[in-house]
RNA sequence: GCGGGUGUAGCUCAGUUGGUUAGAGUAUCGGCCUGUCACGCCGAGGGUCGCGGGUUCGAGUCCCGUCACUCGCGCCA
């Protein structure tokens, strides 16, 4: 017989009763019956039920362990009475009477229950983040990412594209986000730098012929955290030689839908072929965001033409200043209280907002203080615009026309959410296309890229020579579901002339460029095909795909909103001995808490790894 | 860096207008119980009310500061 079991505790059935078997796991839950003692046994597959009376020499072992110790069970299969079948548990209709146990491991007092869908302090299920994840719920979690994976990678091989791995240890690049930095030993002075994506391999990758890639790619970006948001994530990163954007839609969409519709458990899915493609511009005028909700029915519009002279002083002053004027509509409110209006008002000012105006209209007739002041004849012809009802509400957001689309977008949002508008049990699929090349940077007070500056201009060179910078598009995308920002890709820039027109734009002379791009500059002189590609976040689709509202919830061992690894210490102070071999001196405050750290704490235990 | 929320027993939470010895559930420990499956019953231990200061005859409760966690803004593809 095994040593340790000859069945998983998901696997015994009536046809094995009288069966003599050996089982392993941890003790799930104990019930004392005093002459008889039931205990669940789980392992990574399910539940059995142990049971040991006053004739069995385990019964006295068992009850005196703790829950979550790890024993071996011998015994039989018993069938259960019918009165004592449970129906909730697969192995519910038989029962293991134990003959005999071996206890692997005791457990202590536990921070955490496993077998309770209690919520615990983070902090604690960070900490003990390996009892955690015995929980069914993150268990799950874990083991569906596992899946979404292996299927990703499935479905890309299917599609013809080849796996690679770039380096982990690269060089800090200037734009983006912040660099994890690793000092080199070798080369006093000089850093590494972790990638925030391979994005400079891969299109290598392309120039050296292999047609078709893609990773599940650790990406590293030192910025501060949301709930969507690690600072280690992974992207399944992928790139394609001779593509137009349509080519590369068109390899990503039923990886996408696929992968969604496997595992949605019955949500409904954009299909293939079919995510709508909305203009940059548009996104940014109807829902106020880059990345909007289509799960959100409302759609935010433009009136600022309707307050270039009305009697609301505020909105005239704003129109003249060159702002504008949006509205979201607030479908059938008629019967919502005159709080429900103020409170939106209070909101927007709570996040920073000037203020969010609204109109009331309850059975035609309109209220508050912008529809006085505009005159009701002017509403009538708003409200016709705008096709809204006699029972229609409008909130408006008015500024200069960033701050206008920002809040309109947020109040979107949040109208949605408080009607209950938004559909659920769907995920809404969308490219957001055609984003600027370049922006105005009004604190720099000059013109930066917008996005990635690999991006290939939409009209190249022609375009780059002939247009007003802050027109010219880029073939550059982004997939978005249900709210989320997904990927991020485009039809890079392979032309070494075309990359120095647009950095010259952007104020950066052709040295700047040979210097911080040498590697990427270089093998565009060399023979590169034209490529794109794309990089859907995989900590991202998990999360949506496991309905959880933090992306820490799918993530084996997360780092916790202030980037630290709670139960491994990251990141911790090192010896002045590996510092010295680093070529690092500390100053300051690191100093000091270099110097507070205890000596045990700054000891490093070598340790030999696989 | 900024704003919001939270912080009371190992854990989840209650705690009134500032008023006697800060409670419950769960976990732990002890006892009872032969068919439970969130078993049940009896009992016990367990508290720097995050920390520091202030107001007050009196602070878990009010005020100021600070720390931790978290959500958002800034930042970030």
């Amino acid at each position: 017989m095994h040593a340790y079991r000859t069945h998983t505790c998901a696997q015994l059935s009536k046809a094995d009763v009288g069966e003599a078997v050996r089982l392993s796991g941890w003790v799930h839950r104990k019930r004392d019956h005093g002459g008889v003692l039931f205990v669940d046994l789980r392992d990574h597959y399910g539940i059995t039920q142990i049971v040991a009376d006053e004739d069995s020499p385990a019964l006295p072992v068992l009850d005196a362990l703790r829950l979550e110790s790890v024993v071996t069970i011998d015994g039989e299969v018993k069938a259960r009475d019918a009165a004592a079948v449970n129906a909730n548990l697969p192995t519910g209709e038989i029962e293991v009477f134990a003959r005999a146990v071996t206890v692997q491991s005791k457990a202590d007092d536990l921070p955490l229950i496993v077998n309770s869908a209690e919520d615990y302090p983070e902090e604690t299920r960070l900490k003990y983040r390996f009892v955690d994840l015995r929980r069914e719920r993150v268990h799950a979690n874990i083991m569906l990412r596992n899946k979404v994976i292996t299927s990703l990678r499935r479905r890309m091989t299917d599609q013809g594209f080849s796996e690679f791995q770039t380096p982990i240890l690269g060089a800090s690049s200037p734009e983006g986000a912040r660099d994890y930095l690793v000092p080199s030993r070798l080369h006093p002075g000089r850093f590494y730098a972790l990638p925030q994506a391979p994005q400079m391999f891969k299109q290598l990758l392309m120039v050296a012929g292999f047609d078709r890639y893609f990773q599940i790619a650790p990406c590293f970006r030192d910025e501060d955290l949301r709930a969507d948001r690690s600072p280690e994530f992974y992207q399944l990163d992928f790139e394609m030689s001779f593509v137009t954007q349509d080519d590369v839609f068109d390899a990503i969409e039923p990886v996408l839908a696929g992968v969604f519709e496997e595992f949605s458990g019955g949500k409904s899915v954009t299909p293939a072929g079919e995510f709508p493609r909305i203009p940059y511009a548009e996104t940014m005028l109807k829902y106020g965001t880059d990345k909007p909700d289509l799960r959100n029915p409302l759609v935010i519009s433009d009136v600022t033409e309707h307050f270039t002279s009305s009697g609301f002083g505020l909105f005239e002053k704003i129109v003249g200043g060159g702002g504008r004027v949006r509205v979201i509509p607030a479908p059938a409110t008629h019967e919502k209280s005159r709080k429900f209006f103020d409170d939106m008002n209070d909101w927007a000012r709570k996040e920073g907002f000037a203020g969010l105006g609204y109109v009331t209209r309850k059975g035609g007739e309109f209220g508050g203080p912008i529809a006085k002041n505009h005159g009701e004849e002017g509403m009538l012809k708003l409200y016709a615009e705008l096709g809204l009802g006699e029972n229609d509400g409008l909130f408006f957001a008015a500024g200069k026309e960033k701050d206008a689309a920002k809040l309109a977008g947020a109040a979107r949002t949040r109208v949605g959410e408080e009607l209950g508008l938004i559909e659920e049990n769907c995920f809404k699929f969308c490219w957001i296309v055609d984003f600027p090349m370049f922006e105005y940077d009004e604190e720099l007070k000059k013109v930066d890229f917008s996005h990635n500056p690999f991006s290939m201009p939409q009209g190249e060179m022609e375009a780059l020579e002939n247009t007003d910078p802050l027109e010219i598009k880029a073939w550059q995308y982004d997939i978005v579901c249900n709210g989320y920002e997904l990927s991020s890709g485009a039809i890079r820039n392979h032309k070494p002339e075309i990359m120095y027109k647009a950095f010259e734009i952007a104020g950066y002379t052709r040295e700047d460029v040979d210097a911080n791009f040498s590697g990427m500059i270089e093998a565009f002189k060399l023979g590169a095909p034209p490529h794109g590609g794309s990089a859907p976040g995989i900590d991202r689709i998990v999360m949506l795909l496991a309905d959880e509202p933090n992306i820490r919830e799918v993530i084996a061992f997360p780092l916790n909103q202030r980037a630290q690894d709670l139960m491994m210490g990251a990141p911790s102070v090192v010896s002045a001995r590996q510092l010295r071999d680093v070529h690092i001196r500390l100053s300051g405050e690191a100093l000091e808490v270099q110097k507070d750290a205890s000596e045990a704490e700054t000891t490093r235990v070598d340790q030999a790894g696989e």
